[in-house]
DNA sequence: ATTCCCAGCGCG
DNA sequence: AAAGCGCGCTGGGAAT
């Protein structure tokens, strides 16, 4: 028997056939000496969740071995058009572009975009914040400002959006299938922060990321013969995890109310004559607050922001208004403490805008031009977890979730950036290990029905069971979803709802029969 | 020819 | 004055 030491693997002359078996034996002896190292490392918390992603695999495994089919006649249907318009767009952008400069236009190339429209179009450069730097961007909503504010970068800036758009889409109708013509992704079941898995081409270079496909594109997914696809999620998931790891009573109520969104523009404008009649709430909700947004719009847009630390200053950007109105939003959300006289400034600068509202349903500290307003606000319980959640941080550098599962944060523990990564950690996490909690035992405990599992997007299980089984079926699925929690003293039940259908993109939410 | 980083963008 | 978080993929362009 030929011996190699791995000492001296590197003077050794090995036929192609042996380098494969001495890779083969190192990656089983590395494998094993790692462990043996890792392994004392482990206590009863960090073993739980290892222990929990050694079973992961199997589930994981057999998604990605059985891979999904793919209806290449919706794909190439899909396709044509696309291919069309790609065409007809960039030959427009091209003819344009060399009127100004004479040569093509890459709409690819960030690079030439900014000497395009910034030195050659002589447009004013869009500045975005990344990394605590000013950099001149080109993307999406800088575009979309240049085309509303000068009419000379419209066609560019049209076409531009357009065929990055078009080109995301055919990334995807263009991944390449496995010889059996299935579609197939490899995911990652210890690969992310936050224990969330991660999806992205097969081992083999084929498939691709399963977790970013746009609703439209997942119209080429279907079945196997005689099935029926599902999709099941964790209803409004991060809210309802974010309402108990606030241990926010309102805000929990909210969240297992008829609809969240409305339930929160009644908790932070409780004096619009809200009544017990839902639809009429809905109504009011649905009335124009400022701008294009409706109270409701607001509610939705920034509420989800706020509860994860964003700033007033981004939520206004984000959302284009102004930032007296983001800061605002987020008093009457989860309370604060502001200057009385800005308040005074914004409310004589906008009387509609409601500040008048803050000033007198706050908590006036000192006197003179100094005072401050306290306001409680209608969820003071998310801005208590953020705090909390920043003592954690600075004490132990380490944040559990209820699900046990340890992160140690290296950031500089003082610095907003680790704060919030801190803070969006405990809910993202929870969330994943619920679903994957669900999966496994969907997985693992409806083998006998015929239900096969197909992907997993975070919060939401993809699979396949024999057409006409709903009915027996889904309510299983359901149930094994459904695992009960308890955060600060109290149980948490997140419901799932499921959606069948013969594509990925048209399904209708199942309901028991009616 | 290959490797690396960046900007941009899709999903949750 | 100015950074919601978590991922992966593509293409450009510079460096090797």
């Amino acid at each position: 028997m030929k011996v190699i030491k791995n000492t001296e693997i590197a003077a050794q002359e090995l036929s192609k056939e042996q380098t494969l078996w001495v890779y083969c034996g190192l990656d089983c002896s590395l494998t094993s000496e790692i462990w043996s190292k890792l392994s004392k490392e482990l206590d009863e918390t960090t073993k739980h969740t290892y222990k929990f992603e050694l079973d992961s695999l199997k589930p994981a495994l057999s998604m990605m071995l059985r891979g999904l089919k793919v209806d290449e006649m919706k794909a190439g249907l899909l396709r044509a058009p696309l291919i069309k318009n790609r065409v007809k767009v960039e030959r427009m952008l091209n003819l344009f572009a060399n009127a100004v400069w004479d040569k093509d236009l890459n709409h690819n190339s960030p690079l030439q975009l900014k000497s395009f429209l910034y030195e050659w179009l002589n447009l004013p450069p869009v500045i975005a914040y990344t990394k605590g730097k000013q950099k001149v961007s080109t993307d999406k909503e800088a575009l979309e400002h240049l085309r509303r504010e000068y009419p000379r970068a419209r066609p560019f800036c049209n076409s531009i959006i357009t065929l990055r758009d078009i080109d995301k889409q055919l990334n995807i109708l263009n991944c390449e299938r496995d010889s059996d013509g299935r579609l197939r992704t490899s995911f990652k079941v210890a690969g992310t922060e936050t224990g969330r898995w991660s999806s992205s081409e097969s081992p083999w270079g084929t498939g691709t990321n399963l977790q970013n496909i746009t609703k439209d594109m997942r119209e080429i997914f279907v079945p196997d013969e005689g099935n029926v696809l599902f999709y099941a999620d964790l209803e409004q998931a991060e809210s309802r995890v974010t309402a108990y790891i606030a241990g926010d009573q309102g805000y929990i109520n909210a969240c297992e109310g008829e609809d969240l969104h409305t339930q929160v523009v009644k908790m932070v404008w409780p004096n619009m004559g809200w009544s017990s009649d839902l639809a009429q709430n809905r109504e009011l909700a649905d009335r124009p607050y400022i701008g294009h947004f409706s109270y409701r719009d607001m509610c939705k847009r920034a509420g989800h922001g706020t509860n994860y630390g964003l700033s007033a200053t981004s939520l206004g950007r984000h959302l284009k208004i102004k930032l007296s109105h983001a800061t605002r939003f987020q008093l009457l959300y989860y309370g604060g403490v502001i200057a009385l006289s800005s308040l005074e400034r914004w409310h004589k600068q906008d009387k509609e805008g409601g500040f008048h509202e803050l000033i007198d349903g706050g908590t006036i500290i000192g006197t003179g031009p100094s005072s401050l307003v306290r306001i409680q606000g209608a969820f003071p319980g998310i801005r208590k977890w953020h705090d909390e959640t920043a003592k954690q941080l600075q004490l132990e550098g380490t944040l559990t979730t209820p699900l046990g599962r340890r992160r140690q944060f290296w950031g500089r523990l003082d610095e907003a950036t680790t704060l919030r990564k801190a803070i969006a950690y405990v809910p993202q996490s929870t969330i994943g290990d619920l679903l994957n909690m669900g999966l496994y035992r969907v997985w693992d405990e409806m083998k006998d029905d015929g239900l096969q599992i197909l992907g997993q997007v975070h919060d939401a299980i993809l699979g396949q069971f024999p057409i006409g089984k709903e009915a027996e079926i889904i309510p299983k699925i359901l149930a094994r979803m459904e695992n009960p929690l308890e955060i600060k003293g109290r149980q948490m039940i997140i419901p799932s709802d499921c959606e069948t259908g013969l594509d990925w993109k048209n399904m209708k939410k199942w309901k028991p029969h009616e």
